[in-house]
DNA sequence: GTTAGGG
DNA sequence: CCCTAAC
């Protein structure tokens, strides 16, 4: 039992369960700090909920109440049933907790205002709760049903290892039996809260494989061993909220039990995410959207990494799938950024020095060579790649035989060269052609001496192997 | 990996 | 400038 461990923060080492609880409140605060402050907002509404209901109207118990904002269930049962409340405060350790736990009042609030929006001053207040969830998650629970599982769970769990109880019902289950442990008698809850406790733990052993066929929760049940071991009953209790949520966003109907499971408050969640991307655990899916947006601006540099094969698109859609209806919209959004950014990140304007480079290039290793060029007269300019030479050259001879087309008829045509290039060059462009006819493309050469303008193609491309020198491609490849 | 061809 | 097929 984990009471044994070492109860160096307890005054009262008769109860078992504060000793737990404190225990696991030490270590739990340092590693898991953000984590507890989050996942500790649901219980702690839940509790001080209770508490009105119930109107213990113990100044004390109020005050650790709001302080203490680990394990609603257990918190809760050994308060009660041993009234050792009192020496939770001014223990050592209390002062971490309640720098820790401080921040979470600010939170508390939202919670309280939504209690009272539902007016859950009735002693119904269990119910009340319980319906939230089923109102969100209307696919999975119907209100009846969960109430029936509810009240079955809490008075099953005192039969520790009920193997009826799903993983994500477990919590659900310790903590109503709590609740109602409160109202009839604190000592049966103390008991409860034990057995759970070692109920909590022996299930989530077993269940662990279970949880790893769902996706996100993969990491959780990692998490789930290790709190097992090292972290006594609050990270315990996290990891296991850790696991439920998910199972609630992923899985449906089988895990209609999950009653108290508070859906994750917006800022949880970009916490959480925030968290399992520094300390390398993804267990939130919109990490990846997050990892996805912050490659965006690493992209400006080279032209050479188009990402746009990096980036599947049915991939990030069905990422989307999973994740919230928000992190859906802001995939779209990140994707629609991205592709707006991706296609045609710069046009650079060709140059006339490159230009003539370029035909330099051509002229010294010929049309097609295209990654020579590149690498000996491009190197310094990273943005052109090979492709890039050929398109240019593509073009280049598409515009001479315009010039060229345009002369004989006139130069009627003049203006439509967007960016006339010199005659010396056009000229070189020309010859070059001549020499070095394009793979398949028309030569400006052969359709000046093809007069059918209607034959050009098919001239051109039987020309083009004829070629004297070769230049295809193809056959200088084969060379 | 490079190139041709099309968009 | 980008994408894809072909090599």
């Amino acid at each position: 039992m984990r009471t044994e461990r070492k109860p160096h923060l307890i005054k009262k080492p008769a109860d078992a369960k504060r000793q737990s609880v404190d225990e696991s409140l030490g270590p739990g605060l340092k590693d898991e700090a953000t984590e507890v402050e989050h996942l500790l907002v649901e219980p702690k509404s839940e509790r001080v909920s209770v508490d009105r209901v119930f109107c213990f109207g113990k100044e004390n118990i109020e005050k650790h109440l709001k302080m203490e904002d680990f394990s609603c269930a257990f918190d809760y049962g050994w308060k009660i049933g041993s009234g050792g409340l009192d020496s939770i405060h001014g223990q050592g350790g209390d002062d971490l907790k309640l720098e820790v736990l401080d921040g979470l009042l600010d939170e508390v609030d939202e919670v309280d205002d939504i209690q009272a929006a539902h007016d859950l001053s009735s002693a119904c207040e269990d119910f009340l709760l319980d319906i939230e969830f089923p109102e969100k998650f209307s696919e999975l629970d119907c209100g009846p049903h969960v109430g029936s599982n509810l009240r079955n769970s809490s008075s099953e769990s005192h039969s520790p290892g009920g193997s009826s109880n799903s993983v994500g019902g477990m919590s659900e289950s310790s903590i109503v039996t709590v609740q109602e442990s409160n109202s009839k008698n604190g000592v049966l809850g103390k008991m409860v809260n034990c057995d759970i406790h070692h109920t909590i733990r022996s299930e989530c052993g077993c269940q662990a494989p279970v949880m790893e066929t769902i996706r996100p929760s993969k990491e959780h049940a990692q998490d789930f061993v290790e709190s097992d071991d090292e972290k006594p009953l609050v990270s315990f209790i996290v990891s296991n909220k850790k696991v439920k949520s998910s199972i609630k966003v992923t899985k449906g109907g089988t895990l209609l039990r999950q009653k108290r499971l508070r859906k994750p408050t917006k800022r949880y969640i970009e916490e959480f995410s925030r968290n399992s991307t520094t300390s390398g655990k993804n267990k939130c899916l919109k990490v990846r959207s997050q990892e996805e947006f912050s490659q965006v601006p690493s992209e400006s540099q080279s032209r050479r990494g188009r990402p746009k094969k990096i980036m599947p698109k049915m991939e990030f859609e069905s990422d989307c799938e999973l994740s919230a209806s928000e992190s859906e919209d802001e995939c779209k959004r990140t994707k629609r950024f991205k592709t707006a950014c991706d296609r045609r990140k710069h046009q650079r304007m060709w140059t006339l020095a490159e230009v003539i480079k370029l035909v330099d290039g051509i002229a010294q290793y010929g049309v097609g060579r295209w990654t020579d060029i590149k690498k000996l007269l491009f190197a310094s300019s990273a943005y052109r790649t090979p492709v890039d030479l050929r398109d240019k050259w593509r073009n280049l001879l598409r515009s001479s035989s315009a010039h060229k087309h345009n002369r004989k008829e006139g130069e009627t045509n003049v203006k439509h060269c967007v960016r006339p290039l010199p005659k010396t060059v056009v000229c070189r462009i020309r010859e070059l052609a001549t020499i070095h006819p394009y793979p398949k493309a028309r030569s400006p050469n052969l359709s000046s001496i093809n007069s059918d303008p209607s034959s050009k193609q098919l001239t051109t491309t039987k020309a083009a192997p004829i070629n004297t020198h070769g230049r295809n491609l193809r056959g200088k490849k084969c060379n």
